[in-house]
RNA sequence: GCCGGGGUGGCGGAAUGGUAGACGCUCAGCGCUUAAAACGCUGUGAGUAAGUAAUUGCUCGUGUGGGUUCGAGUCCCACCCCCGGCACCA
């Protein structure tokens, strides 16, 4: 018979939909399993999913779970809120719930057609009022606990929509409806204070070993944590006083570098603030910072390039040695990162030094860095005192050809420059030309620069047999002339003399210091901005730098402060189609939650829900909706027309799927108990620093207060490569390079398709479709089903080697999402068995570990050669590792590990006849040699080590 | 710039420090066929030597250069390139 796909797939999906197969029925004694897949929400035209990839994996992974005899649940939800449903709905001119409706029904839809085992009944919508009635009750809880506040915030504003922009990522863009140019609008909004979690979200990630390192670094990068201290510099000049009453206070991580701190900076929004409060700025000063803003404002922060400062008249005296230096108005300086004002250390901060090189303003190198040799002939003698050396590194430049002076040490095969101690009596510049002229012979030389740059090398010096810390400064020469002296025997001796040129430079440097040496010669503008050692700072010098900044904060009086770059999480929009923020507004009692009782507060029937032109949420213009009485005082009260973001209802849906039709609580404890944390969570990529963060956010703010009893969600999180065009670009209806899935269903079956999106490659993976590619998993499946024909009584002792070993690859892979791996090993058995003979019951075993992947057609297979029951809620087989290793095996000898033959083993010989029959399979390498060694992995090597 | 993940045939990709290239695609040859498609079989990293030939053997080969090891795609060091996150974040 021939394999029908349209057929046999019609057929089951019906059937099991009749039999109501998949719903999970909950049973105490078994071990549970929580598989979630992220929540598809409605866009433009239908619920997007793109390829059913991410969902195709976590039916595998539930139906192989389910037939290992788990409880599992494995429901669907909808996200149905959010601007694109209501985009949607505009355009069309239907209500969004209806375009909701219909979007949910044809989603359900695609995913039968595909085979889905999702627990309708279990199903979660974040517009159902039952549902919503639970995010506003945690509303409620985040604004009786003060994590809710209300704050004017900018907003993106489109100018000539007259409406405000739900997306956050828009700063500077478009408007994605109208192509307008984005204005910042501020606007009055409830935010969540996540950062009082800052420092939980950021620790707890350590505890979640099975979430993807990029995650993990995403969310770490978004929280961006840092640790710097704040500082207080006393301003003089201010109004003509000169007594240092006022003071700027700065935020610095590198508190160590403070006495190179030439100039402060402020920002415009800082400068305005000062002038606010009484501040007689010089004109020039407050019109910039005007200026600096407005372009701000329109350009974005990173379409400003170009520095831009004026000094303000203003003097502030730095703490740490009471210099006097004065106070400048920067572009740079951003007025809402640590305090808006900086110190500027120009030879240890790029930015700094930019502004500096520009308007002429000093700069003082305090911090070196430093090399410690811990290994190797020179490697420091612990616990013995260091002599310290002043030393030179002498860059010579031959301008004829462009090279550079290099010395290459015979013994201790090191390369770099001319380096050498200074003497007593002389100078750096001195000491140079006579290292020079020893170790090179060349005279006639002329000093380019003096960088001032330093470098400190900590060794054993074995001759002196006492530990070295030796501070390398580095001079540039050119030679006059190519005209040397001889030089003595000994110097000769030691090492050789090589020019190269300057892109030679860095492959050939062997000394640590190379490095720096080549940034020197490469950049003329070189600043050293990492740790090191510190220099001309008095009582600090030769510190560590790590050292130093607590010391130093410590001995100015600053503050230890961490920071963090997550902001709190502006959390209304100026939308109809939202949850409504639960709080009445009264003259009397300010903002109040609305009662328990009383929620879900729903959104009322409009005939617009268009934006409107002043900002405000559509909800404002219904004044029956918005005119209420204060829940406290009774008196009248306004709603809040506010209305909540896409992200709100998804920040605990996994939790109501464990108890959806709960009326008493958003979960009852014990179920929570029971199913939490959820397995895996299978979802992409794009919501590590949004989704995730907020998910964990809300689900720590209620294991705080006892609705929830787990650390953290989302104990397994794996993110689902993207399926490219065939052309390598991401599909998209711009490009015409789609390729629908339903078409590929209709054409090659769902089966054939759920195996060659696992099949194409790791499951991570962003890989291009290639249909061509599929044909490959298609003959896999239609030799599997002419397989059925040519069974036999028995199997032969390799096909049930290879069986086995199959049950047993196949149950781990699909535990670790290596579908691509589990899929190949289905097909080596196959080609195995098509040579051997197989049982029929060895037959039906094979098909029940295909049947997560394939499910129709398993189903079909199983039910006509006498399966019970559906072959989905048979028990999966078990692996017989006994089994797995056959009589024989192939043991592969190598001479020094080459290998030079392969020999048959029998399981039953000893070593030593191992050993024996491989010597006489490699008699001609081995004849004349000494064999030193045998090193023999069992059953699979032996290694010859011969002289 | 900082951080994270990578780099393997013509292609997608396999490989607990132990036979690199599994499996699939492609391509070539053969079989079946009046023919084609489909299907089946065989071969398919590069170079090289011997042989009429089937074949047999050797060398090289996992981004580059070093190192550790009996043995390195895998571990260590330096560098190059690609992808992702953050970024005038002080």
């Amino acid at each position: 018979m021939k394999y029908d796909h349209r057929r046999i797939e019609k057929k089951w999906q019906r059937e099991w939909d009749a039999q109501g197969l998949y719903r999970t029925r909950e049973d105490a004694s078994k071990k549970k399993c929580f598989v979630l897949d992220m929540f598809p929400y409605p866009s433009g035209d239908g619920l997007h999913v793109g390829h059913p990839k991410g969902y195709i994996a976590t039916d595998i992974y539930s139906r192989m779970k389910r037939m290992q005899g788990y409880t599992v649940l494995h429901p669907m939800g909808w996200d149905a809120f959010g601007l694109p449903a209501e985009n949607f709905a505009i355009k069309n001119k239907v209500h969004p719930r209806k375009a909701v409706e219909q979007n949910i029904a044809r989603f359900k839809e695609q995913l039968s057609k595909i085979g889905f085992n999702y627990d309708w009944g279990r199903e979660v919508n974040t517009t159902d009022p039952e549902y919503y009635r639970w995010t506003q009750w945690i509303f409620i809880k985040l604004f009786e606990k003060g994590l809710a506040y209300q704050s004017y915030e900018p907003i993106n504003w489109c100018p000539s929509c007259q409406t405000g922009l739900a997306n956050e990522d828009l700063d500077g863009g478009v408007c994605e409806r109208c192509g307008s140019i984005v204005e910042k609008r501020p606007m009055r909004q409830w935010v969540l204070r996540i950062t009082e979690y800052a420092d939980r979200l950021l620790a707890d990630l350590q505890d979640l070993p099975q979430w993807p390192e990029h995650i993990k670094e995403s969310q770490r990068n978004w929280i961006g944590r840092s640790e710097g201290a704040l500082i207080k510099f006393p301003l003089f000049g201010i109004s003509g006083q000169t007594d240092g009453k006022h003071a700027v206070e700065v935020f610095t991580t590198r508190p160590d570098t403070m006495f190179g701190a030439t100039f402060i900076a402020i920002s415009p929004e800082l400068a305005q603030k000062w002038i606010s409060i009484g501040w007689k700025a010089p004109s020039g000063v407050a019109t910039l910072a005007t200026q600096m803003i407005e372009e701000r404002k329109k350009a974005g922060v990173k379409g400003i390039t170009e520095k831009k400062g004026s000094d303000t008249g203003l003097f502030a005296e730095n703490p740490i040695n009471h210099e006097k230096i004065p106070v400048w108005l920067a572009n740079y300086v951003l007025g809402d990162i640590g305090t808006g004002a900086i110190m500027a250390v120009p030879a240890h901060d790029e930015r700094d030094f930019e502004f500096a090189k520009k308007y002429n303003l000093p700069m003082r190198r305090v911090v070196e860095p430093k090399f410690t040799a811990t290994s190797g002939d020179s490697m420091v003698k612990e616990g013995e005192d260091f002599v310290k050396r002043d030393a030179i590194c002498a860059v010579v430049r031959n301008p004829k050809d462009d090279t550079y002076l290099c010395v290459s040490w015979k013994q201790a095969s090191m390369k770099g420059l001319v380096t050498g101690g200074v003497e007593p009596e002389e100078d750096i510049v001195q000491a140079a030309r006579r290292e020079i002229l020893e170790e090179t012979g060349y005279k006639n030389l002329r000093l380019v620069r003096n960088t001032g740059f330093a470098l400190h090398s900590l060794f054993y010096h074995r001759l002196k047999k006492q530990n070295r810390w030796a501070r390398f400064q580095y001079l540039f020469f050119e030679l006059e002339d190519e005209s040397r002296n001889s030089i003595d025997e000994h110097e000769e001796a030691l090492h050789d003399i090589v020019w190269q040129p300057a892109s030679k430079l860095k492959d050939f440097f062997s000394v640590i210091e190379g490095t720096f040496s080549v940034h020197l010669i490469e950049n003329p503008d070189y600043i050293f901005t990492g740790d090191g050692v510190l220099h001309a700072s008095n009582e600090f010098d030769d510190m560590d730098s790590v050292v130093a900044r607590r010391k130093m904060t410590d001995a100015v009086g600053g503050t230890w402060t961490t920071t963090y770059r997550l902001k709190d999480w502006v959390f209304s929009r100026q939308r109809y189609w939202g949850e409504p923020i639960p709080i009445i507004h009264c003259e009397q009692c300010g903002p109040v939650a609305v009662p328990e009782k009383d929620l879900p507060v729903l959104l009322p029937d409009v005939e617009k829900y268009e934006p409107t032109g002043t900002g405000e949420s559509p909800l404002a213009g219904i004044t029956d909706w918005v005119n209420t009485t204060c829940p406290v005082c009774s008196g009248p009260g306004k709603r809040e027309t506010n209305t909540m973001p896409q992200w709100a209802g998804s920040c605990w849906y996994y939790l109501r799927y464990m108890d959806p039709q709960n009326s008493e609580s958003l979960v009852a404890s014990e179920r929570e108990k029971y199913w939490a944390p959820v397995d895996v969570y299978v979802g992409g990529a794009e919501h590590a620093t949004r989704h995730l963060i907020y998910a964990r956010f809300w689900h720590k703010f209620l294991l705080d207060h006892g609705f929830v009893s787990t650390a953290e969600p989302f104990s397994r999180l794996i993110s689902v490569g993207l399926i490219m065009a065939e052309d390598g670009r991401k599909m998209s209806k711009r490009y015409g390079n789609v390729i629908n899935p339903d078409d590929v269903v209709e054409t090659w079956g769902a089966d054939t398709l759920r195996l060659y999106e696992m099949f194409m490659g790791p499951f991570t993976d962003a890989i291009a479709w290639s249909t061509d590619n599929m044909i490959g998993v298609r003959r896999f499946l239609e030799r599997v089903w002419r397989l059925q024909d040519s069974v036999s009584d028995a199997t032969t002792p390799n096909a049930t080697a290879e069986l086995h070993r199959t049950i047993k690859k196949v149950g781990e892979d699909i535990e670790h999402f290596k579908f691509n791996t589990a899929i190949s090993q289905m097909m080596i058995f196959l080609n195995c068995v098509e040579k051997e003979s197989l049982s029929r019951e060895d037959y039906l075993t094979f098909i029940r570990l295909l049947a997560p992947f394939a499910p129709h057609v398993s189903e079909e297979i199983w039910s006509m050669h006498g399966g019970q029951g559906s072959i989905h809620i048979n028990p999966w087989p078990i692996a017989d590792e006994g089994k797995i290793v056959m009589g024989d095996v192939v043991v592969v000898v190598q001479i020094n590990g080459k290998i030079r033959a392969q020999i048959p083993v029998d399981l039953g010989m000893t070593d030593t006849e191992i050993i024996k029959k491989a010597r006489l399979a490699v008699e001609k390498w081995l004849e004349g040699k000494e064999v030193m060694r045998e090193v023999i992995v069992p059953k699979k090597l032996i290694n010859f080590v011969i002289r």
